[in-house]
DNA sequence: AATGAACTGAACTGTTTGGTTCAGTTGCAG
DNA sequence: CTGCAACTGAACCAAACAGTTCAGTTCATT
């Protein structure tokens, strides 16, 4: 995407001193973005720093010295540590809302499900959502609007996605679902059976791949039982078995 | 439980301009409590501050000010912040831990699954329950023990009560379950559907008793479908039918 | 070569922070 | 009455905090 300098990266002044290749490449990212690169760095540096630290936590000028820029600069682009936090968190929210709407689950109903449960799991769990998810909520209650965004930009997007898959299910024979909304949040729950909250709770640090899978199953197990048809469960049942093996698919 | 003399409450040194009825259950509160009431104050002021605005955000002044005691006090009882933030996130844990002992759910399986995931639904979505959650969650990455703490104190404790009562089903041959401790977790999962995230994230503030009692109903539908034998489903059905309506148990 | 906008670094404000110190007050046990 | 430990309030510290200001630099555009 844009070009990454480290920490501060080097002065302006010192860009004449560079080897051809990098210039090019630099100003082929500030032509892309003419305006931004500054303000991208600064977003970087903020969303690290908000990130490990929490609102409170956060240093205005530890922000500045991780992002390169002048304390001056900082405040022409937000009027304060507040706004600067509210346009971290909106970023953050809107590239995981662009994340669960690149999902397409068109497989049949079976695999459709294996497939978003597999993606949930590892998403779950991955560290990014991990930081997202303990920011906000830790600043919801100070911060309303942050809570919103990420239940907007988390529990909506997949709620709609899983709908969808549903219907089709539903369409085929293989599901019977009256309240569709309530099962993708069953569903959603039952992806972050034991290990995301072992994760949040800093209990361990990663999950392996058999354990992702042993949720995978789980969880499918338990929503086939209640919503699949007779036949579809029968047939769910050897593709879970399947699963749990060695299968690395992701 | 104790006096709540309010925020600051009176000086001792105005002790004696207070009414005699004042003055006596002052004394029976300090005669049963003799050496710890000041540390009393201590902890519960401390307990709102962080509860309310995180470890960062919550400053010793506002403590001891809200305390009614001398900063100074506060550092003969606490070496700093830090041990006082421990002190008080081990004492919330405590407590919610021995709210996870105390209870006893000995009545039959479908009574007490219901019973169960009832005092789990309305546990989860109480204010107190949210604000641990939510400090915890915010300040594990920085004090894994924190995170510790807490996930002692509620998974580990609900996943033995759990434990028993599915031991107790699979005797009576309602259910069948090869890996209770997950079974539990799942269950805890499914008592978290909607309302909780919603809560967690101020999209909504409290849930009614209707919303409760379909979060119980459809958290039951689906581990009944799942792990019990086919005449505990027969009979669990009606019981939950029943449920969702009016009932109000609690 | 001139213009103007983006940016810098560093100094500076006024406030707040966690933590310490201490002379003096209080209430209770001997 | 005395001695003692608990506690007070207020002053104090150095560091960190968010936010401002400004003289000066950089750099693409004309």
């Amino acid at each position: 995407m844009d070009i990454n300098l480290g920490p501060e990266g080097p002065a302006p002044t010192m860009l004449e001193h560079l080897p051809k290749s990098v210039l090019n490449a630099l100003d082929e990212a500030r032509s892309r973005k003419p305006s931004g690169r500054k303000e991208t760095q600064l977003l970087d540096a903020a969303e690290a720093i908000f990130l490990s630290h929490g609102y409170a936590g956060a240093s205005v000028d530890d922000i500045v010295l991780k992002a390169g820029i002048s304390k001056a600069t900082l405040y022409k682009y937000f009027k304060d540590k507040e706004s600067l936090f509210g346009a971290i968190i909106d970023r953050l929210c809107m590239e995981q809302r662009r994340k669960f709407d690149a999902i397409t689950l068109n497989a049949a109903t079976g695999d459709g499900l294996i497939a978003g449960c597999k993606m949930a799991v590892t998403f779950v769990a991955s560290p990014l959502a991990q930081k997202v998810f303990r920011t906000c909520v830790a600043e919801a209650e100070r911060f309303p609007h942050v809570g919103h965004a990420f239940y907007v930009s988390a529990a909506v997007a997949m709620t709609e996605q899983l709908t969808g898959l549903f219907e089709r299910g539903e369409a085929a024979g293989d599901l019977v679902i009256p309240d569709k909304a309530l099962a993708a949040n069953q569903l959603w729950q039952l992806c972050r059976t034991i290990y995301f909250y072992e994760i949040i709770f800093k209990v361990r640090d990663t999950m392996s791949q058999n354990e992702r899978d042993l949720v995978v199953k789980s969880t499918l197990e338990m929503f086939v039982a209640r919503y699949g048809t007779e036949t579809f469960k029968a047939q769910m049942t050897e593709k879970l078995d399947a699963l749990g093996v060695c299968v690395t698919v992701s």
